[in-house]
DNA sequence: GCGACAG
DNA sequence: ATCTTGTCGC
């Protein structure tokens, strides 16, 4: 959990162009492709698990992904919630092992912190990544993989909480959000059954991590002529009613650092388990909610 | 000027 | 995100 980039700490008292150019930064830094350091697999398959855990030979088991000390990997989710007086963020962690076809609570931390600036969509890491990484530098476990609650990839310059915190710690992240904040769905997201995915395009108001300097012709970084969008983030059914009278809707799921599209939305189902929200993320914010009364109280 | 957007 | 009761539909 070392902060390998305090650089790109998210400064509150940044004007908005800087912070703007800070993401525009991250956003080069950030990678996503996969590159986790252990095999996603081990995440949502018991059988592919089991076998790991008793690997028949050691080099096979470091060259499948395994982690050295052999045990499974640690998921942290990461969520806020506000203090009643409206003045302090609260950043909440829960950390899970895969544990037979459930998981295990291996620690739980949280940190409070003063808020600076105002939300402001795009700007979501400068005011809440200070309680973040006040609560990161609590934990004692070191996480091989992050969710939070907000976009990755998802976003105007490619840069969303979650990729900004990944890129920061450079660990694998990735951003679960319940509203899209820009991008197209390549089909309707309506009436998916659970399991089912629907890839979300950049657009237009989506910048290119390439071009990203100075365009001011307003096609922002993608070639408008050639329109060759890339996948950033999956629609994803976490969950779904069998009547057609109730229906929940999907989660935006995005790459926050060293994963792909594909995985993140992996990832998230394997953490599927009844509730809308996958597992990491729905035990922080309900460690969130009740370390928030206890600090009201 | 209007549009327009995570938590 | 947060302030809030009941209520409709699983």
């Amino acid at each position: 959990m070392s902060i390998r980039r305090p650089d790109l700490a998210p400064d509150p008292s940044l004007s908005r162009a800087e912070m703007e150019s800070l993401q525009r930064e991250i956003a080069r830094s950030a990678v996503f492709t996969d590159d986790l350091g252990f095999d996603p697999a081990l995440l949502g398959d018991p059988i592919a698990r089991a076998t790991a855990d008793a690997p028949s030979d050691p080099d096979e088991a470091a060259d499948s992904g395994d982690r050295t000390d052999g045990t499974t990997p640690l998921v942290a989710g990461v969520d806020q919630s506000f203090l009643l007086d409206q003045d302090r963020a609260l950043s909440a962690i829960v950390v899970l092992r895969p544990a037979g076809s459930e998981w295990e609570v291996v620690e739980r931390v949280h940190a409070v912190t003063p808020l600076e600036i105002p939300y402001i969509p795009g700007l979501l890491s400068f005011r809440e990544g200070g309680a973040i990484l006040a609560a990161v530098e609590e934990l004692s476990a070191d996480p091989d993989l992050y969710l939070f609650d907000g976009s990755g990839r998802i976003h105007f310059r490619q840069a969303g909480i979650a990729t900004h915190i990944g890129v920061m710690l450079d660990a694998p992240s990735i951003g679960v959000a319940k509203n899209l904040l820009c991008g197209d769905p390549v089909d309707s997201t309506e009436g998916l059954a659970a399991g089912e995915r629907v890839p979300i395009e950049a657009n237009a108001d989506v910048e290119g991590p390439d071009d990203i300097a100075g365009d001011e012709t307003g096609c922002e970084g993608h070639d408008a002529a050639d329109p060759d969008w890339p996948t950033i983030g999956y629609a994803v059914q976490s969950k779904q009613y069998d009547s057609p009278n109730r229906h929940v809707n999907p989660l935006l799921v995005s790459p926050g650092h060293r994963v792909s599209a594909a995985t993140a939305a992996d990832v998230v189902l394997a953490f599927a388990a009844g509730y809308k929200l996958p597992e990491p993320t729905r035990l922080a914010d309900a460690y969130a909610n009740d370390a928030t009364k206890k600090h009201d109280s």
